[in-house]
DNA sequence: AGCTATTCATAATC
DNA sequence: TGATTATGAATAGCT
């Protein structure tokens, strides 16, 4: 039923999936739909796309909760305990990947080593030479980082010393000798000033974590 | 879709709703069917005829429990008792007990060291290197046990040797000649006995763990 | 999203 | 029931 039979297997073409998906799912809760209607049927359907959005359809008439009842008494499936054995066992699972991680971590910080093979023990030994090496590289490139704010921080300490100097100098002597030697002053600091600029490429890196 | 077109309304004649309940209700099955296929979609499929027959169907790769769980979590209906949800908060308990531990582990690795904070590096530090004493100690202490076991085993190594050395001597000289020469021939075995002692360090470490 | 050429599902009938 | 067939629906491949 279209331009061409297809073979019932997986679209490989995504994009031509994910269209195909659409339509589908729509002409399927649209069966649903009339099937109910037409016989008198109760219908639950949930879909999940491969990418994991859901489309669901119950009929109008019950509740997924009254349907997953009769799903039990006709089946005889026992949901409920079902359910329960499957978090259990998730529970479990989930257990042992935290007992194991816990024994690693362990093993990470010298403990419990009493039972390990030699092999296992370099292995260790390896994991925390490389753990050390990263920790210590981003040390270092911290204190880079810190080094450079403050030799930035003393850059504008000398600026604003300097600035500090000539405004004594404004203040206490003779405004008029300032006025005159204004050009001349500013001259001599722009001089300055500009070694200042250069070397100020304010890094913001204070804040960084 | 048939002889003639039909209005979607409950079908008044029980027989012909019953052959139409049959025939779309495997239309509906086998539909669900080929979007998994075709689309890698879950479905969840179950059908109850007017007069109470089920039907079901779910995507191989899924079970209805597990269908149910993820509708639950994408519909954030609650679909089952709290007695469950005891269980399922112990899962999300331990799941993140789980993550940190893997947080953890990682930044011992030296990996996902790029959001912490110097005084965290400090702290990460210092458990790398309490862990690398550890195991450093550990197999040291090993590497003593070892040693020491070559020590016993060379020694009855000498021993076995020296003895096999005075079993020729017995078997092919006179016994008599060998019972005198006694203490002379030890005092040479013994020299011969360094040469083997240094040149056959028997390692037991085949066997050990 | 729409538009058809096709294939498919199925209502009526036997 | 089960099979057949004419017909309307669904939809695959294109825009």
């Amino acid at each position: 039923m279209g331009r061409g039979k297809i073979e019932i297997k997986r679209i490989e073409n995504s994009t031509n999936r994910q269209v195909t998906y659409s339509k589908r799912r729509n002409g399927l809760l649209k069966k649903a739909k009339e099937i109910t209607v037409l016989c008198d049927a109760d219908v639950s359907l949930v879909i999940f796309s491969a990418t994991g959005k859901m489309s669901e359809y119950c009929s109008s008439s019950t509740t997924l909760i009254k349907m997953l009842d009769r799903y039990q008494k006709a089946s005889g499936n026992r949901l409920w305990d079902a359910k329960h054995e499957y978090l259990s066992m998730e529970v479990d699972r989930i257990k042992k990947e935290n007992d194991s991680m816990q024994i690693e971590l362990r093993h990470l910080k010298g403990e419990d080593l009493t039972s390990l093979h030699p092999k296992e023990l370099i292995h260790i030994e390896e994991a925390l030479e490389n753990g050390l090496t990263g920790v210590r590289d981003k040390q270092e490139e911290l204190l880079s980082i810190l080094k450079k704010n403050e030799r930035i921080l003393e850059e504008e300490n000398m600026r604003l010393t300097y600035m500090l100097h000539h405004h004594h100098l404004a203040i206490d002597g003779n405004v008029r000798d300032v006025e005159q030697g204004y050009q001349q002053k500013e001259s001599e600091c722009s001089s300055q000033m500009q070694f200042a600029f250069r070397v100020q490429p304010i890094q913001p890196n204070l804040q960084n974590k």
